[in-house]
DNA sequence: ATAATATATTAGCTTTGACTAAATCAAAAA
DNA sequence: TTTTTGATTTAGTCAAAGCTAATATATTAT
């Protein structure tokens, strides 16, 4: 039913599910440029994808891209690798949670489903990785992701960290860095219009930080 | 100096190295039959790797092909990644020996330089792979791989095994019901000429085993 | 409604690494 | 030395996945 799928073709599920994660189709051009590729060539490929028997999208020409059934299933099987990845490497093997990322991107394609049995089952079947992303189960199920971001919160509101966008490696040290990772309360002490700046406390640090919404929008958050 | 080596190519390098570990230079048919790819493929392939700059193997028409130091070394590092993953997933993912061979062949083309060294560090820097195998140093230096077989003993002599040819996972599981691991001691105790089978005692296992030179010829040996 | 801009598609070409079929070379046999 | 056989090479295709340049369609602004 699945297999022969190319790793190239695994990356542009992948990317595909992303982001209609939160939009209804994606677009050629939003997924040239997340895959760093030319629109052309992006055309090309969902045109392919939309032929193969089952298909695995569904392309309606100029109007973008979504996922049939199918093709969601292989994105999945292609996150749960992913994820589960990122957890092995930062808790067995001491990578830092910049670090996981890149690794995790071609390890993804490789390993067999033993491989992934193995880790998970080390790992006490983790539900989210070191990002706080969650981890698709065995079966292919996976929650919601949380959509409230740290930017949309205001003076005197109280949250918890959840998931931080896990894209840009420096971000991830800086917000390390800050202590905003997973699990960490924070308290929004002031809202500055027109910039945007929120400034806050995050529990068990000293002093409170300003930051601009191109960092807060990348932090998710459940009030509390 | 190294690196954009497609995995193919470090699959070809791969596979010479193997080869020429026992001869001058390896055949344009030996690499396809390796390989499972037609002598015309190789031809071309080995064509093109001895006009690299600079070239990764010494190619002369109808004379087969030998690798250069360049050529040698990238090998050396795959092989490196190949026997430290095998390892790997036998010690820390309880992998059995006859699992390891493939997926570390699909793993050895991806993982980082950082990911190689992080796994050797929690291996205790291991000298053999599970199958007795030497694992080339950090600067790719490995010793000579014994080359006595077992099929060479005689009646009265006691040897150890110290390596096992890897290729049949059928073979290991064979071998490992024998107890015939790395590490086991045996004598032999009978000679058949003609169909040159051995009738030995591996120490620790009750009774002794007749084998044929289809399996004494892949069972590598230190005499005692 | 038309023009301007942004987005998407088509057409044609390139590289990698396979393949088959045909031709050539080298080694062994007659 | 000639013939036969087996191994190797050449020539020409193919599929995957990228690219550029040219064209077409949508959307927005005038």
């Amino acid at each position: 039913m699945r297999e022969n799928l190319t790793h190239v073709i695994e990356d542009y599920l992948k990317t595909i599910y992303d982001l209609t994660a939160d939009q209804e189709r994606a677009s050629t051009n939003q997924i040239a440029e997340r895959m760093g590729v030319t629109p052309a060539s992006v055309t090309n490929m969902i045109q392919k994808l939309a032929a193969t028997d089952p298909p695995l999208l569904e392309y309606r020409k100029h109007r973008g891209v979504e996922l049939t059934d199918d093709g969601k299933r292989v994105a999945l099987e292609i996150i749960r690798h992913h994820r589960l990845l990122e957890m092995f490497l930062q808790q067995t093997l001491g990578y830092t949670w910049d670090e996981v990322h890149d690794e995790a991107d071609r390890l993804e394609h490789v390993i067999s489903e033993e491989f992934e049995e193995r880790i998970a089952e080390s790992l006490g079947n983790p539900s989210t990785d070191p990002h706080g992303d969650p981890i698709p189960t065995r079966d292919l199920r996976i929650p919601e992701s949380p959509v409230k971001t740290l930017s949309k919160l205001r003076p005197g509101q109280h949250a918890v960290v959840n998931r931080v966008r896990d894209s840009d490696p420096e971000l991830l040290r800086y917000l390390s860095d800050l202590g905003l990772i997973p699990g960490a309360k924070v308290t929004v002490l002031d809202f500055s219009p027109f910039d945007n700046n929120l400034r806050l406390r995050v529990e068990a640090q000293d002093k409170a930080i300003v930051l601009g919404p191109s960092v807060t929008s990348q932090v998710f958050v459940g009030v509390v």
